[in-house]
DNA sequence: CCGCAAATTTGATCTGCATCAAAGCGCATC
DNA sequence: GATGCGCTTTGATGCAGATCAAATTTGCGG
């Protein structure tokens, strides 16, 4: 189920140097990251880290997407977020993990043992402040994610959750906006993601694809025709605006 | 509508010296904050921070309860959070706050003018550090409520509500379990923090006091009569279990 | 190329909560 | 102790999205 490597690539050559918890660290602080780390890969559909489970390692996702979501005991369940490329999993400082994390897509993770990470979080501050700081950036991302659950309607909630995806996917990069997406995520992941059921998912993609807002090539690739529309029906406020 | 008061109680003396974002400091560093730090307070009702804002200070919430949100343009509204006594208001690092915050009781402040705080923030590790475990813990908070709001029913919701209304209260302090407890909200912003209606809520409390779960001597103060019912209420896991 | 299971779409029906609409109920002010 | 104004409760009705139930499509191992 689960593959450890025992490969470290070299930080300096890390897509994800610049993003992830590591950021702001120099040469000397990489050096000591480099020591405690070491690469595990999943395969789509595996468990990375189970609700309860001993935490023994944190670590940067890679490669891949993930998602941290909850089960409740009669089989609700609700996502409770997306881990892309240099997405952070685990909390230092806790021993346990509240939620269930999967891997979607084959994901490759790099992993830090609990304990020694934690150390250098404590004597560290470019890892502490980095930490920090995207700790605030995924609670506010979180409150906003709130919002869509308690409030925005299925097609809004479709809406933005796409939008979401086209700046996430033009933020790590090369494509032009109008280059096909990849929707990593089954109808029923969507869902669960979205507060909705895989059925009104599929009916509002219907929608949107008759409206002329998206078309698909295939069921997990798509392109976004009409970016105004789009934007409009996410319910956003204006400012922010369309695109960005 | 801010009336800002130049008095500077003793941080040792202060209610929240252990729980808010100084917990962590020794005298030296309490000294530092000092130094920087102001009371503002706030009458029920005043917005206290406003999105888009220019976020000149930042602050713990030493008494009352302001309440986090965020209203669409059309005038739908979804609380993210309530802040109580210890909770931080704003973020270091940021210039503008993403979301409203609002008295609903009167509140006093510890405030720190931005700049400065986030310097101290930089070069205090015992700062730094609770900072990050309070954003880690809030963040844990924010994804179980994103369960409430994307899958919980209105009972549950409302059962989850007073159950955390029950813990929060009993962490802040005195009271038997059996005391008497304070409702900080309107139905409406009840509503607005659980993705409900007021109709709603008013119907739900009513539900649990004909089923002999709660009793209110006054539409601001009940009491829990059946802690099991209202635990099994919530529909959350047995773990963590009734009362805590 | 076939068969089969999983994912998706589409349709019909149901329901929990929203919405709309009126009363009650404190409780402050005069 | 009447007047008015938030807040809350209660009732009647409507509807978005859930649920139930088949098709239809797709991907994949043999």
């Amino acid at each position: 189920m689960m593959l450890e490597e025992k490969i470290r690539p070299s930080c300096s050559a890390c897509p994800i140097r610049h993003r992830a918890v590591c950021a702001r660290c120099n040469e000397d602080e990489l050096l000591m990251l480099e020591k405690i780390k070491s690469y595990k890969t999943f395969k789509a559909g595996d468990p990375i880290l189970w609700r309860g489970d001993g935490l023994t390692y944190v670590g940067s996702v890679v490669d891949g997407v993930a998602t941290l979501g909850k089960t409740m005991e009669d089989g609700r369940m609700q996502m409770v977020g997306l881990l892309f490329p240099s997405d952070f999993i685990g909390r230092p400082g806790r021993s346990q993990i509240e939620f269930d994390v999967v891997a979607v897509t084959d994901v490759t993770l790099c992993c830090f043992q609990r304990k020694p990470f934690e150390d250098l979080v404590a004597t560290t501050p470019h890892v502490a402040q980095r930490m920090l700081e995207m700790a605030l950036d995924e609670l506010d991302a979180a409150r906003d994610w709130m919002v869509l659950l308690g409030r925005k309607t299925a097609r809004e909630k479709i809406a933005t959750f796409v939008q979401m995806l086209v700046r996430r996917q033009h933020m790590l990069g090369e494509q032009t906006p109008l280059s096909p997406l990849a929707l990593p995520l089954t109808r029923e992941e969507i869902a669960s993601y979205l507060g909705l059921t895989l059925e009104t998912v599929s009916r509002q993609f219907g929608a949107m694809k008759k409206d002329g807002i998206l078309t698909f090539s295939d069921r997990r690739q798509f392109k976004v025709i009409d970016f105004d529309a789009l934007y409009l029906a996410t319910g956003d406020d204006a400012d922010g605006g369309p695109l960005v």
